[in-house]
DNA sequence: CATGAATGAGTGTTCATTCAT
DNA sequence: AATGAATGAACACTCATTCAT
């Protein structure tokens, strides 16, 4: 490492070298974003996502592995605060039902308050390899076992009838929500989403008969 | 048309140029289906289905507009006989619990005997550009709206109760079944996909509580 | 062979074989040369000529060995056309001069009275392949000689001065005239053809000074 | 670092960003030139263009917005420089004749010295499309505009007859020129074509009579 | 003679990724 | 770390021509 290298250190001293590679990293992957769900899928060049984010292409290159990772990296990220959101919002002391209907409510208000995020979920993200594909099931995972643990809270405190099969109830509960989600996405969200919550939880928790 | 080409044409009903025409075109559909799930969306260049089918590539587009096209078919005619297959199930006297119950079944069980239909429809068509997402949600619609049907005939008929909103729980009923369907999918297929019908019928039924 | 196809060939019993054979080359050069006219050359598919024609494409081979062979065959028989019309109109009493008058005013006007033929001989067939261009030189040369003989028989008379090279001479004036009709098509045609014959004869009868 | 590449290093020191992209640039052009005229207007893919410029296909598409691209940007840096070359050559004091005369030899002389450009100026550009064609009329008009000047120039000094008018007699300036220059190619260039410029002026000048 | 379904070679263009600077 | 010019693999679609009927 030369002087000149280390006199660029001494000026960047106020922000860590992990902060700076965070900044640009988080660049990107907001640029990406922002990108995906403007132009589409197939909109969504390398090269524009870099002249979004100010850099350069080869750029990108030094924060991902490759066009798919920015993808995955983007799922992880913003689904992993997702999570964050319902953790902090579910009380230890909430019934399985409060849970599941703050569970619910905060799935539909998150998506709804950022159209972005939404659209690029439930629709951009789909049309991926199946590598990608893969990944996003992984992403998604810590999600689905959220409502698994809430079922089984729910069985266990006898709020929840006995002969429920978490392992498929947890497939209904978020594959019904995921469609409410797509369908308002699709019509042009000319609704309230998060007005849903309240027949999606009736559904869940009373069902048809 | 005279009365013997019209005799002529019941006689030669099943080789006549209509047919072959409609043979071919088959031909195809079939070798799309089965490229598409084996090689995935990104490895069905329009030359491999032609090779598949045993026919020149410039065969295709005497029977498909584009690419787009035979895709957009494929799930037409699949999901049509699908739909043909509840409506002939689906007795008039059913009551809508066991109607409900026999799309469940059939769903899962058709699914389940062609594989690759299945891998088709829940995960390489989903990758799709938007003006195809569409059509896929047209061919989509008669079969949620069959949903919709039965449960406003269950809640007339007092077997389920009011207060449902038809147009939400549609989507909650298939968007459950659709993950359970793709879940099985993603695992591998290691249980049996027709027997969590049971269990899925029960939660529709009879919710969590 | 039915009684069907019998009575059509009683239908045309009063035209020789022979006559249909060129009645169909005639019926194809014909709709080629509209199809290349209205459409452009490369608007002129062989399936596109078939259709104008009522024929199959298949039968176009019949008549015509290849693509190539219909443009070179249409040029031929038209230009023909056009060299017979020369031959006819210029008398044997006739002064250089007024050879050459005749045969200016025919160009313009043939070219303005066709402006199918104008657009095709101008514009569209210049559009081919090096072999084709060899072709229409082939086709072209009587019609340059033609303009050879007029010059050679007014320098003989001494109507036209010594000195000329008819070689260069009539190249120069088959250009020309060649370059007005084109500039004249590309205008969009928004002045008389042939009312520029009396100024380019006056030009290549006395030059410029 | 050898002494004879530091010894070009200095002779390159100049070179800027835009020298060096204007030196690709020209390459491909050079190229172009090259197989056009080698293969045809039909034989020269683009691809075939990259090789013999020595860059990858895509490099193109840095450069020129299309195939048609690299043509036009052909015919317009190719004509430019004749032009150019004109209006160096003809002096202010040139009489009229005179500068008919340098425009005849450049004309004759410049393409017969550069036969590729002439090649691709007379035979192989006129196989392009309506738009392209659009584009070289543009190219040409200077050019015809040239003549044109200069036909008035003499009028208006005498040296040429009155009466004549000048948008046609440039035409057939233009155009007497253009299929001497062509008919001398198609021959083979199997004589000078400088020399016919003599000829060429004299009947310009004097005409028939 | 006539048909027209079938053929399959041929190509301009995009864009993820690399690497010399 | 950052750049961005250069790369080159990959692919849908057209259409002149053939040939079994």
């Amino acid at each position: 490492m030369s002087i000149h290298s280390l006199h660029l250190n001494l000026n960047t001293g106020v922000t860590s070298l992990a902060s700076r590679k965070k900044e640009k990293y988080d660049l990107i992957l907001e640029a990406a974003l922002k990108v995906i769900a403007e132009h589409g899928f197939h909109g969504s060049q390398v090269s524009r996502i870099a002249k979004e984010a100010g850099v350069a292409d080869g750029t990108i290159y030094l924060y991902f592995k490759n066009k798919e990772d920015i993808l995955i990296s983007l799922l992880r990220e913003k689904l992993g605060e997702l999570v964050a959101k319902f953790n902090s919002s579910i009380q230890e002391g909430d019934t399985a039902d409060e849970a599941l209907r703050k569970i619910c409510e905060i799935h539909y208000t998150a998506l709804e308050e950022n159209v972005h995020l939404a659209h690029v979920a439930q629709i951009e993200l789909r049309q991926s390899s199946i590598e990608l594909r893969k990944e996003i099931g992984l992403a998604v995972k810590p999600y689905i076992e959220l409502i698994e643990s809430v079922i089984r809270r729910g069985m266990d405190a006898g709020t929840f009838r006995q002969g429920l099969d978490p392992k498929v109830v947890r497939l209904l509960i978020f594959g019904g929500m995921d469609e409410v989600v797509t369908s308002w996405l699709i019509s042009g969200r000319k609704y309230s989403l998060s007005e849903q919550a309240g027949k999606t939880i009736d559904f869940f928790l009373k069902g048809l008969s």
